[in-house]
DNA sequence: CCTTGAGTATACCGATCGGTATAGTCACTA
DNA sequence: TAGTGACTATACCGATCGGTATACTCAAGG
């Protein structure tokens, strides 16, 4: 990754999540990274790879973010860890989520499906599913499937509701939530 | 509201939905629905009033929708009534919103706060609100306020993981966690 | 030394964007 | 019968869209 392309993908990744993907011109992206278009397109290829780019980029700092989070208190009950996820989330949209999840966001200008970027979108979900199976398992739940199907569910609920601003504490009510479904277990 | 305009309208409402917003361009709204761009000017007056007007009127077969399902079954027990929502959910899931939630996708889409289609936005999800706790108020739920948020969490979280494709009986799942809240109770 | 890759600057492409202007048709109604 | 509102048809506007072409500079490396 060259200098010009991390400046390119930065910008990229700033204004696609702001305006949304469509409002936002390969032009405009180019001038405020300071790079010619040719040099993005060089890069690139085109704005649909850039665009599969920015997600890939995005989940990466995602995940490393919910990991460290976790990680970090090794010393917790497994089930306490379990629930370290929503306080993660919780950081997440406080510094770099407040207008949702870019990936549901994404989805929802990407309808076609071949899109290079609709496969980065999936594999975000997966993981953090597979995640919190992960996780329950470790905390001794019995059907960790389920468990973990469900805490998606609150954490997805939760970052729409947060950003619509229905929902003030929208995470921390998820957290309760899961934390009642897991003494249930 | 003029015969061309509701043909606007109803044009709008796939193309919106099925595409995204700014996909879709007035021309292509106005070719479809056999319908001058003037005419659509003189009806509509710009893209974003029409955007509105779209929302709302999506509101209005939503929110009649979920009532005529809950309502319907006035001998069911209020408790059951209240899981009726997600009854509702999904069907409408299944006919009319595989693409999601319209409002949270404008919301992605929409960033400008004072976008005439906000304020839908807004009001969808508080009426969606209100309308579960009052449910909840008349199946006796103590802290009827604080589960009506747990109810709109799982019910847009099992919207999006739905429309996602990542959690294949995701209403259901909602369904059944809300049912053990409401127990809890 | 000379090639290669990364970069700049600029101009261009056809297509489409949201929106407006002009002129005319038709049916209903006061 | 004259006017009004809804509509069609068509042409136009400046701006921007994603993407390409040409020509150039410059630093690094075999």
């Amino acid at each position: 990754m060259t200098p010009a392309a991390e400046r390119v993908l930065e910008v990229a990744g700033k204004l696609f999540y702001d305006n949304g993907i469509h409002a936002v011109g390969v032009e405009a992206i180019a001038s405020e990274a300071n790079v010619t278009k040719k040099t993005l397109y060089d890069r690139f290829g085109s704005k649909d790879a850039l665009i599969a780019q920015y997600l890939r980029r995005r989940d990466e700092r995602w995940r490393e973010h919910v990991v460290r989070v976790v990680e970090q208190r090794t010393r917790m009950t497994p089930t306490r860890r379990l629930l370290l996820v929503f306080d993660a989330l919780e950081q997440w949209m406080a510094t770099e989520n407040p207008r949702g999840c870019a990936f549901v966001n994404a989805q929802a200008e990407l309808p076609d499906a071949g899109h290079p970027g609709r496969e980065v979108i999936r594999e975000q979900k997966q993981w953090l599913l597979d995640y919190l199976r992960t996780l329950a398992r470790e905390a001794g739940i019995r059907n960790s499937r389920k468990l973990a199907t469900s805490l998606l569910l609150l954490l997805e609920g939760a970052t729409v509701t947060a950003s619509l601003g229905v929902v003030p504490g929208a995470v921390g009510n998820a957290k309760e939530v899961a934390k009642q479904l897991i003494e249930l277990n």
